[in-house]
DNA sequence: GGATTTCTTCCACATTGTGGAAGTCGTCGT
DNA sequence: ACGACGACTTCCACAATGTGGAAGAAATCC
């Protein structure tokens, strides 16, 4: 088989970590085999026997009905020992409070993590009623979604080209192509903020805002998704002022944050 | 090589997640290789390469200074994903408050996770000053630490026996043995909790009890953990008497969780 | 500055992982 | 209820991948 990049020795595990972040890519109640092995591009009956490794090992669960796999809790438990020093959430948590509460709809704060945008936090507000929302820890690939986009366009040209290139038969996947995406990147740098039609989730759309030079060499972003007919033109303008004042408060506080990082649980 | 038990197809796997939690049982400023080496029983130059992989693929990083490995962002992230409905530490949460307050000391609450013990949380009260206290996420050998005896104390014989045997070379590593523990474990049944000497960490002891059945079929415990001259026989008695208070506290706290589980982030 | 320990690279070998094909199971639709 | 389709699992011949001893760099200690 090809065996594509200089790895050094280790194609499994390459393709097991492929599969983990399939599966934390799914939401709902958890990813099918053939989904899996589709995603992360392997034959089915190899897939099965990595899934099989994982879940025996504890890092995957099955879910007895679904049949599906899902992180399992060793994954959480890796999770707790691996905590950042400068925690993006707890920085975040006012800033997410505040959009949710004077939006009514649901704010969402995600980070770049290699060529997906990651959910880190979520905050509902008042009006949310979501059929499917984005759960905290969930993946897309960058440009799929508003912070995904907003993620995205803050990235030098090469790097955009590399990321669309790498997703490319994920973004079909999502009923989006590369063209697209990039089309919506140019459009979100000329405009200074990421918004999205209705298209992606049904019925949804998301107004997303970079934040300066991320946290901690993280790139991050804010967004606020509502029902489509909640926002319009007006609106937006609104949120996105909202999005801007959040974005400086955050910036100020990473400055205070250099000087006295507080860690572990919240008071 | 002799493969052991019955794997089906992922002895990589197997290693590779036996390197990941040795990483995380090490305090401190990450585990070298040589020692994870030894401590996952690989060869040296297996062990790196297995490392390099997972550092790779971002499961693990690498302190440039220590040359020590450390659990990577990306278990970071795949933890938020697969945080349990049932969170035991916001359960905790409170208990440990009053654990930590009340006494002054250093208040844990421990689970299991497989043959480890595993910090889930901790509250430091006013008197704490430990050198290298364990941190949240940090594992440890069932039976070693206060907590981690209480654990191993309340699985049935059988299960005793072959947790006994499955980390007898760790003990050795901790300055125990499966005689010391099994002696231990004996004690504790019949006291009703768990105390260690100062012996395992130099000049702390530690106080704990194993809650009721566990939480959500997890085994869990609560320990306080006070420098040695600190915790004489009355004081134990005190001790004890908290965390018994806490344990009814948190088991009557389980029974109403199940029909109103809250999740996500707290308001 | 040399000795010791720890880490990294190399490479011949075979164990482990591979994946096509075939069998089994679960789940639809009628 | 039953049959037909798709999804999952098992099987196994094959070889690519992972293996680990040995030797070569780095780093660290004395």
């Amino acid at each position: 088989m090809k065996s594509g990049l200089g790895a050094g020795g280790a194609q499994t595990i390459q393709r097991a970590v492929s599969l983990l972040r399939e599966v934390s890519a799914s939401r709902g109640r958890g990813a099918r085999l053939t989904a899996l092995a589709e995603a992360a591009e392997l034959p089915v009956p190899t897939a099965h026997r990595l899934l099989a490794a994982l879940t025996r090992e504890g890092l995957l669960e099955r879910d007895a009905a679904t049949r599906g796999y899902r992180l399992g809790s060793l994954l959480y438990e890796f999770g707790l020992a691996a905590s950042p020093d400068v925690d993006i959430r707890r920085l975040c948590a006012s800033a997410l409070q505040r959009l949710a509460s004077e939006t009514g709809d649901c704010a969402y704060v995600n980070a770049r993590s290699g060529r997906d945008a990651l959910c880190l936090d979520r905050r509902e507000g008042s009006f949310a009623v979501q059929a499917a929302p984005v759960r905290i820890g969930n993946r897309r690939p960058l440009g799929v979604g508003s912070g995904a986009l907003a993620l995205l366009a803050i990235l030098p040209s090469e790097e955009v080209d590399a990321v669309l290139e790498s997703n490319a038969r994920r973004y079909r996947r999502h009923g989006m192509s590369v063209d697209r995406v990039r089309v919506a990147v140019e459009a979100t740098r000329a405009r200074g903020f990421a918004v999205t039609t209705g298209r992606i989730v049904a019925r949804f759309r998301g107004v997303a805002l970079a934040v300066g030079n991320g946290v901690n060499g993280v790139p991050v972003a804010l967004s606020v998704i509502a029902a489509d007919e909640r926002l319009d033109a007006p609106r937006i303008d609104r949120v996105v002022a909202l999005l801007r004042r959040e974005e400086s408060a955050l910036r100020a506080a990473l400055t205070s944050e250099l000087f006295s990082p507080a860690k572990g649980t919240l008071p």
